[in-house]
DNA sequence: ATAGGGTTAG
């Protein structure tokens, strides 16, 4: 709990000034009801207060309760902490005279505990909560008033502990109760204390209304319970955009990218409408499928709603775009942005930067200051992977060098993760490990990860050992470490310690990530599995695709690199196992089923091997078709037989 | 008074 602050007690002086400065100015030629109600309303909070605190000779009655609470009203809406308390302290001077106590009523009470929290005063808050706690009954009222001033103010903890005590107080929970409560165990990620909650909203007599349902979708969405999800959303008596909006998030906790995009369908075809909430987290789904289609007609349905779309909007729309690799898109929409604020810009300079448009990147970037916008931690993240992606290492660490000096950004450890990256993938280990000694921070997981990728790179076996066994240690389970290494050992022909490896992954239940690519043509999103698709592989329109690419090929003199196979297996094998992979098939598809002259997207869930590379910028030049392959780490535009990341990977 | 959202790294 936080600690409860004791009472001031130099509180006379200022009230006695009011009341001097006030009593001069006013007469009461209508009610003090009335008046005090009119100047709270147009907002004149010095000239109501003055005329509270100078009547408040007589004894304060019921009557005075009703200006006191819109004049709280005044003060809760304007976040006029000073005024709130300025009466507080009034009431309580009157108290102590021998007048009506007025603190102890619930309403001013809760208008207090509101007021202080909505102006960040949360010690406050609490002390008023307290006074008078042990006296007697606390209606739930006020109970809730102080939990949703801890939620607002990012008590979670505090607010669980405050449910308790009402419990225990054996105040009975109303439906702002428990949907605080619920949304508290949210924040906390506790799905035990959520399904306590639940268990005390099963048992008491309250009817959960709809926030309270929404508040439980939320609750089992965000912690994975998928079943209590689709149970609660089909047995709620009625649906708002908001459950709507929770159900779609509860797909996407699950990576279900494609349901929660159905769901969003099934949301339109019951005409349910949409808000910005359903938008920005729909148009994220987009750009986690790279769904460029389905993000097209989002837009589509931005454009042709009446209202203008927010900047939020716009930005995910935007990042939508350079995530799909349409960056022409995604520049049109940021041209098109009346107030861009700094995500807008951010976004913009992301796209450019894993698009692999450095200059434009650093354009965007001087542009940005030029216009007085001051760039943020994540500004100076895309600027510095981005030129680790291009391989422009000096100009990457000159940007590191200034951005605390220039900028006041503090580099954070995912600033130094960029910096070891663009040394270590430029060959400068040496220098990487040196950044990795004086960093102020402990080294991340993806630090170790970067150098381990440096060394795959170089063909540093020892010293990837030795990284190896850092990153096991903090990622025991993460099996892209396990294949790195692998990779390194089978890219020095050490098929025994490849073995070794493998055994490894196997003895701790570790399963190599299937290859998966997949692509969407005409709406409809297509997914192939590596080494799999034996159907669509054995189709006549398959093979005579496959063959003309084949013949094409062999004529500039293709031969497939099989290193990036991890068996030790015949070099036959290798060469038809590295051409299953599923980039391919799914490229083959693009060729057959889209219009010539189309860029093909395809998306994959790891990286792309080195023979897919050249392959891909081979097809590239063969079919005159750009290639849009993004992978888990960037970008790769291929056209008329070049790669937009110029073979630096 | 209570429930819902976006940008960053290997």
């Amino acid at each position: 709990m936080i600690p409860a602050i004791s009472l001031p007690t130099n509180i006379t002086v200022t009230t006695h000034i009011t009341v001097a400065s006030a009593s001069k100015t006013h007469r009461h030629k209508r009610p003090l009801n009335s008046t005090v109600k009119s100047l709270a309303r147009s907002g004149k909070l010095d000239e109501a207060l003055g005329i509270i605190v100078s009547s408040s000779k007589s004894a304060t009655t019921e009557t005075d309760l009703e200006a006191y609470t819109l004049f709280l009203h005044a003060c809760i809406s304007g976040k006029s902490f000073e005024h709130g308390q300025r009466l507080y302290l009034h009431l309580l001077l009157s108290r102590d005279k021998g007048n009506h106590d007025l603190i102890k009523n619930p309403i001013l009470k809760s208008k207090f505990i509101t007021l202080y929290s909505v102006c960040g005063q949360i010690h406050e808050a609490q002390r008023v909560f307290q006074d008078g706690l042990e006296d007697g009954h606390v209606p739930a009222s006020v109970w809730v008033a102080m939990a949703i001033g801890f939620s607002k103010n990012g008590y979670s903890k505090e607010v669980l502990y405050l449910y308790c005590g009402m419990l225990s107080q054996y105040v009975q929970p109303d439906n702002f109760a428990f949907s605080v409560a619920l949304k508290a165990c949210t924040v906390l990620f506790d799905l035990c204390a959520g399904k306590a909650v639940h268990a005390q909203l099963i048992k008491s007599t309250e009817e959960p209304d709809q926030v309270v349902n929404n508040a439980l979708l939320r609750l089992y969405a965000e912690c994975g319970s998928f079943d209590e999800v689709s149970r609660i959303f089909e047995e709620m008596p009625q649906r708002n955009i908001v459950s709507w909006n929770s159900l779609i998030a509860g797909y996407i906790c699950r990576k279900q990218v494609f349901e929660s995009l159905g769901a969003f369908r099934r949301m339109q075809g019951e005409r349910m409408g949409f808000s910005w909430v359903t938008l920005t987290t729909v148009l994220s789904i987009c750009s986690q499928a790279t769904a460029l289609n389905s993000g097209k007609e989002i837009h589509a349905q931005i454009l042709k709603s009446t209202r203008k779309p927010d900047v939020l909007v716009l930005n995910s729309l935007m990042d939508m775009y350079a995530k799909c690799g349409a960056i022409d898109y995604c520049r049109i929409v940021f041209g098109g942005i009346e107030s861009k604020d700094l995500t807008s810009w951010n976004s913009m300079l992301t796209g450019y930067a894993v698009n692999g448009c450095i200059q434009d990147a650093m354009g965007i970037f001087n542009k940005m200051v030029e216009s007085g916008i001051r760039p943020d931690e994540v500004t100076f993240i895309a600027l510095l992977s981005g030129c680790s992606h291009a391989g422009r290492t000096d100009e990457g660490q000159r940007l590191f060098n200034n951005m605390w000096k220039h900028y006041g950004v503090s580099p954070t450890v995912e600033h130094y993760a960029c910096l070891v990256d663009m040394l270590g993938r430029a060959g400068r280990i040496k220098e990487a490990l040196e950044v990795v000694q004086i960093m102020p921070m402990r080294p991340s997981g993806s630090i170790w990860g970067s150098l381990l990728n440096s060394c795959r790179l170089y063909g540093n076996v020892p010293l990837g050992e030795v990284i190896a066994e850092q990153l096991f240690e903090l990622e025991p389970s993460n099996p892209g470490n396990y294949v790195m290494l692998s990779n390194i050992y089978a890219n020095a022909r050490m098929w025994d310690n490849v073995k070794l490896v493998r055994e490894t992954m196997e003895r701790r239940g570790i399963k190599k990530e299937a290859g998966c690519s997949w692509i969407q043509i005409k709406g409809r999103t297509h997914t192939f599995v590596a080494g799999g698709g034996f159907e669509f592989r054995n189709s006549a329109e398959y093979k005579k695709v496959w063959n003309e690419l084949v013949d094409a090929m062999e004529e500039i003199g293709y031969v497939p690199r099989t290193e990036v196979v991890l068996h030790d297996v015949s070099e036959e094998t290798k060469a038809i196992w590295v051409c299953g992979h599923s980039e391919r098939l799914a490229t083959v598809f693009a060729l057959i089923h889209s219009a010539s002259g189309t860029p093909i997207r395809i998306t994959k869930n790891l990286r792309v091997c080195v023979d897919c590379h050249i392959w891909m910028k081979i097809v590239s030049r063969v079919t005159g078709r750009m290639i849009v392959l993004r992978d888990t780490n960037r970008f790769h535009h291929f056209k008329e037989g070049n790669c937009s990341c110029k073979d630096y990977w």
